[in-house]
DNA sequence: GCAATGACTGGAG
DNA sequence: CCTCCAGCCATTG
């Protein structure tokens, strides 16, 4: 599917993004050009289940560091757990210390 | 093809 | 720092 052409160019940066770090849809979607479409970039998140290898859409978090996503992982607890496995500290679904841990994509490729 | 939906964002209070 | 409002864009019914 040609459609997926969009997707992976988001998991592709996700995929990047370093073990302990979180960024934001909208970063993400202003280094693929779509800044407009950072909607677009949760949605491909939404499929993130059905790409391969898989994407640690953990890491991703909007820009007020909430985990907004947690709902449609398979387990919402699973992401905050991720996320904390990796030494972040989540606290009320949002992410501690979230500017501190935010990682632009291509920042330090 | 239009209307509704959503893992969003920026600006203002 | 958080909440409310309006704008944007691709996917789906």
């Amino acid at each position: 599917m040609d459609k997926e052409n969009f997707f992976e160019r988001v998991y592709e940066v996700v995929r990047q993004i370093p073990p302990g770090r979180v960024t934001s849809y909208g970063a993400i979607a202003e280094f693929l050009g779509t800044k407009g479409s950072s909607r677009m970039v949760g949605y491909a998140m939404n499929a993130c289940g059905t790409a391969w290898p898989p994407v640690p859409a953990h890491r991703v978090v909007n820009r007020r560091g909430l985990l907004t996503g947690k709902r449609s992982f398979s387990s919402p607890q699973l992401m905050q757990q991720l996320l904390e496995s990796e030494g972040v500290k989540i606290e009320n679904d949002k992410v501690v210390d979230f500017k501190s841990l935010f990682w632009q994509p291509g920042a330090e490729l």
